[in-house]
DNA sequence: GATAGCGTAACTATAATTGTTGCGGAAAGG
DNA sequence: CCTTTCCGCAACAATTATAGTTACGCTATC
């Protein structure tokens, strides 16, 4: 299974946009993104549906933030990027009817639900601003 | 992605041959999970190099628990077939130094990590006697 | 030695993100 | 208006992991 980067890419790329202040084009994010520009619009174009983000055409275009690094947290970018819960049990098919397969699938579903309320509330509470603030706090050279 | 139902498959098709009692045939085994053989010896054979089932080949082989139902935990089926952590933070490698990237990332682990641990406490305390117990406890009728 | 099993290799199928190219449309600026 | 700089979108190849399939060899029993 390809791992599903899309919300860490995300968020390194909203971060750097609030940090910046201004509009970006697809091309220089897709600079920071190491990818090309196609790919990063139809990611944020995600976000822009969920107003995380929103884009203009045209000479001077690009895609900004509608809204401060304080005011974004990491479950907003989460839930706009993924339909359904964050964490899927992986639960079997083979015989729907089957008892047995039932429990299984029940104690999984059951202990990834308990796990996903752990992770959905950690992401709650940490907003853009405070990886922007841990990411000062690392950094001293580097940049981008 | 496709979801790697590979446990809930285990946990599905141990628990029928814990309450079976005897040996059973990959192909029967292939039956249960809806499937072929050969994708049932492929995968039971990693549970048999974690000493949780055992193989016999000739006429009469197949398969068998070395271990009472009791003496199974999910955690053990889990660690059997998965290396590494049971949750992986899907984070970016797009610019390693970068230190914004290194922040998000950072913060897609940890609470990973947070949620992993209660992933793997709940499976440590789960045995397949239990599932086989809430198995019999919805049976009213279908098996298998 | 025929039969019923597993063991394994070598493919193909499937599914999701990612990467890429190409073209159309929209906004600014001369 | 017409060029430039953007996004929007369709279409397709690349990648990666599991899953499915076929085929063949080996072993133990009858």
């Amino acid at each position: 299974m390809t791992t599903d980067g899309r919300l860490a890419r995300m968020l390194h790329v909203l971060v750097h946009m609030g940090l910046l202040g201004g509009r970006e084009t697809s091309e220089r994010i897709a600079l920071m993104l190491n990818t090309n520009p196609v790919v990063v619009r139809r990611t944020l174009g995600v976000l822009r549906e969920h107003g995380i983000v929103e884009s203009e055409g045209g000479r001077g275009g690009g895609w900004k933030l509608t809204r401060s690094l304080d005011q974004v947290t990491v479950l907003d970018v989460q839930r706009a990027l993924t339909k359904g819960p964050a964490l899927t049990a992986p639960v079997s098919r083979d015989h729907p009817t089957c008892p047995v397969e039932r429990a299984s699938n029940s104690v999984l579903e059951k202990a990834h639900a308990a796990a996903e309320a752990h992770l959905i509330a950690k992401y709650a509470v940490t907003t853009l601003a405070q990886i922007a603030k841990d990411a000062k706090h690392k950094a001293s050279g580097t940049t981008q």
